[in-house]
DNA sequence: TGTTTGCATAACCATTCGGTTATGAATTAA
DNA sequence: TTAATTCATAACCGAATGGTTATGCAAACA
């Protein structure tokens, strides 16, 4: 599976967020994730085809219907890199804490 | 300190999220950021600024240079964001395994 | 004091983005 | 077989994005 797309540039869009909040534990046909935003049935489909290009999201088309799941495996890559640079600055904060507390001593 | 951008609009192009790698464990001036890029200095200043807009980074003028420095405090709501998904996700895949070893039982 | 340095701002440009309406193809229902 | 449903695609639009060059201002240096 090769993204197409940076998960990055695909999550910076808020509808796109709420897309997979919607995905995350059900699987929606387009129209019924249509439902929950108030904007056409075309602008659904493509925040959903750029989903689907970093593989955040997978259809299956089923008859006429394409019903989508989300694939969350992608946001590893986005934890991975906020959370290495989250770890280190808590770290900086611990250490600052750690100074704060000897001066008390 | 009110962030006028969205973080993860501000972290979706790479040479920004570059940028918080560079200013990670270091403070900089805009133009030490600017040697480690290809680009134009007001190129690196609009980039530098958006960060500032959404809190990730902190500039302190210090007579006629400005020393930015990271504050990844920010970085936290991403990890949040994508991290809830990850966890139930990885849960899914548990029990599937889970199911999967049962039935070689 | 004149000149260089550090940075911002303005003006501009091409491309992308996020939306729209109109339309068409395929599948299902009547 | 005709009509309705599901979705994609095309064409279009305004605004935002990511870059450029030119320029100006303030601070530091000679």
């Amino acid at each position: 599976m090769i993204a197409r797309r940076d998960v990055f540039q695909a999550i910076a869009d808020p509808t796109r967020r709420a897309m997979i909040g919607l995905l995350a534990n059900k699987t929606l046909t387009i129209n019924e994730v249509a439902d929950n935003f108030s904007m056409s049935q075309p602008a659904i489909s493509k925040h959903m085809h750029i989903l689907t290009e970093c593989g955040l999201v997978v259809m299956v088309k089923i008859g006429r219907e394409k019903h989508c799941r989300a694939n969350l495996k992608g946001l590893e890559e986005v934890t991975r890199w906020a959370g290495q640079y989250l770890v280190f600055w808590n770290q900086r904060l611990d250490a600052l804490e750690d100074l704060l507390n000897a001066d008390n001593d």
